[in-house]
Parts: C-alpha cells; structure tokens; sequence
DNA sequence: GACAAACCGGAGACTGTCTCCGTATCGTCG
DNA sequence: CGACGATACGGAGACAGTCTCCGGTTTGTC
C-alpha cells in the first residue's frame, strides 16, 4: 500500500561497518553477562570506540538490544515455521510457548525490556515483536481449531505471558538453593498450559 | 533459640520521628505515581529534608520501600487469617492469589523489587515476605486436602507467580487500547488457576 | 540553663547517560 | 595519484541520580 519510499541507502563506509559490528558483537557478551542494563558506556570502551560513536549508530538502549536479537529472533521465526507444520498443534503451541520464554529468559532484564517497548511507540524492539506476536497468533489458532485448547486469550497475553514466565522462572530458581531457571520454567509453563485446556 | 539480644531502643527524638514519617508519607505518593524507582533525593526534598537524613533512617531503596509497604502487608496478612476460615478453600486460594497480585501490582516496579529482593539476603523487604509467603503455604495446603489443587507448586513459586500476574497485567493492560491493569489481572489469573486444577 | 547525645543537611565524590563539535578517515573524481 | 567533500570518530563535559562525610544544630535530661 505505502509507496515504497526506501531511500537509495548507500552501504555504511567501511570503518562505519566495522564499529558496528565490533559494537554488537561486545554488546550481545554484555547482556549475557550484566543484563540488559549494563552501562552502555562501558559496551562503547570494550568495542575501542568512543561513547558518541555508540550513541550514533544506536539512539537509545532499545535500539542496541534490538540489533544484538536479530539473530536470535531469526532462529525463533525459523521455529515458527516448522510448527506450523506439525502434527500435534497443542504440542506445537507447547514448545512454541518455551522457546518464546526461553528468548525472553536468556538475558537478565530482557523480558522488561521487550514488554515495555512493546507498549512504547517508535521503539524498533516493540517494532519486531510484531512478527513474533504473528507468529503466536498463528500457532494459537492452529492449537484451537486443530487441538484441544479453548481458552479465549490473545496472541499478545501469550506473548507477554511468555515473557512472564521467564520472569518468574528467574526469579523463582535465584535463591531456591540448587535449581536453575531452566530447571523452573518447564515447572511454571506447564501449570499455565493447563490452564488454556 | 537465640538470645533476644533486642537493645533497649530507647523511643525515637521528636524530630527524628517527625522526619521518618514525613519521609514514609512522601514516598508512597512518590511510588504510586512514579513507580519503584523514583528519584530518592527527590523524595527527600519534597519531605522537606536533606539527602543525609533520609539515607540514614532507610540505607537503600528497598528498606524505604520496606517501609512503604508496611500498612499495606498488615491488610494483606489480615485477610490471609480470614481465608483461612473460609468455607471454600478452593475460591479462598483463588482470592489470596488475586489480592497478592494487585498488592504486587499497586505501584510500577514493585513486583520486581519484591521479587529481587526475595533473593537478596539481609533485604528487609525480602525477608518481610517471608510471612506472606507463610500464609500463601498454609491456603496451599488447605487448598489441597480441603479442595481440589493437585499442583506440585510450592508456597514461594506461587508468590511469585502473582507477582508475576501483576507484571504480566500490567504490560498487557497498557497499549491494548482501553483495558486496566484491573481487567487484565483476573483474565490472567484464572488461565494459571485452572492450570493448578 | 547547660551539657552530651542524637540528629540534621548540604557539599561533593562517583557513576551512568547522552550531546556537541573539532578532528580524522574514507571514497571518489579529476 | 592526490586532493576534496562527505561521512564518521571520539572525547570533553553537561546533566541526573546515588550515597557519604562531617561541621553545625536540635533535643532531652539533670
């Protein structure tokens, strides 16, 4: 519908290019590491650039997450299109359900992160859970008409509800003595699942 | 078993008191319109004293918050007691987990802050959970000899479960279009109910 | 009314966010 | 190849929030 207005986009000069990726590529350890809160400055020292070059190519913290996801978002969509062709749709939403969690669950702080933007205009991590909202939407469908689920909630509850379960699963297995959030997720997703049937 | 080595505490000195609960009035407006994380220095100015004073009556945020919530746990215990001699344990589980969510839910934050702090040892707020997290055991276990719960869930994955409803209804409520937090919460809340069935 | 103990409050060190602009680098064209 | 304009760099520094230290003040008591 929209006239497509993409503007010749010259490719990055090389240096561009390369501080880019250096960025991106300390940003997705310091996540894993530190959480999504992790001073950003401190991203900018440990890729050898300034903080404005940073600042540059990504605004604001959002737009850093978003590019450090972009992989793993991928591998989440390719999942996406594999259930949708299996036999078991509940078992499908089931699984779908974890790896959704598990996205969400991987750094300290992300699932925050991506609930908040989602609700945030502008923001290009709200933007991209578009398709993953899609994609549950999909799957929810599928499990209804095909499987056994009959609860009326949305693609979004799901998504975000995923997100809390990463939530909850973290901050259930901190301090429970031996287990991990890994151990607890599959505890708390499948008390949830019951729940839909 | 350990000696009540409780010091004498001789009463507070007339300002010191006036101060502490100018400081304690300020911060729960402060929290319920700007969320957990609210500036402290902020608080301190509006109670009409200096930084030094307040981080000396509550050393961090969370004995501040601690604090906050001291009127709002006593209600919450209070109708723990009540539930517990209700004829329905059943419904009067259902109940305690809706009123722990939005007691959870009240301010922007604070679930998270409950939660972290659950973890965290020596953190007032944390172990001021431990008596709700007492009360949720006992409506547990009423639930399961005297109703129908047949989840393995334990007494602190379902605290934390409401805490993670009350994050969940919040996200969810905003930028849905015209829903609360409110309308959300029991939607939520009956979806992990069902689930313990 | 005077003294010691208790308490106050603001200056300031420190950390993290984000911007501005003089300088350096890159790609291209003569 | 050399030079020019566009593009990008990076660090100094403004700003905000956290938290501490200590000289000065207030309170309760004898």
């Amino acid at each position: 519908m929209s006239v497509e207005a993409v503007a010749p986009t010259r490719p990055m000069r090389a240096d561009a290019r390369r501080n880019y990726e250096a960025i991106v590529r300390v940003a997705i350890e310091a996540f894993a590491e530190h959480g999504t809160n992790t001073s950003l400055d401190d991203i900018a020292n440990r890729a050898g650039v300034g903080p404005g070059t940073l600042y540059r190519h990504f605004p604001n913290r959002d737009c850093l997450l978003e590019a450090a996801l972009v992989d793993s978002r991928y591998e989440l969509l390719a999942l996406a299109e594999r259930l949708l062709h299996a036999d078991d749709a509940d078992a499908a939403l089931d699984e779908w359900m974890f790896a959704l969690a598990r996205h969400a669950g991987a750094w300290d702080g992300l699932a925050d992160s991506i609930a908040q933007s989602l609700n945030r205009e502008k923001s290009p991590l709200g933007a991209s859970c578009g398709e993953v909202i899609t994609a549950t939407q999909k799957l929810l469908e599928r499990a209804s008409t095909l499987g056994t689920v009959t609860a009326d909630a949305t693609a979004r509850e799901l998504f975000i509800m995923a997100g809390s379960l990463a939530w909850a699963a973290d901050r259930a297995a901190r301090g429970n003595g031996r287990g991990s959030a890994d151990d607890e997720l599959p505890r708390l997703l499948s008390l949830l699942m019951r729940g839909l049937r």
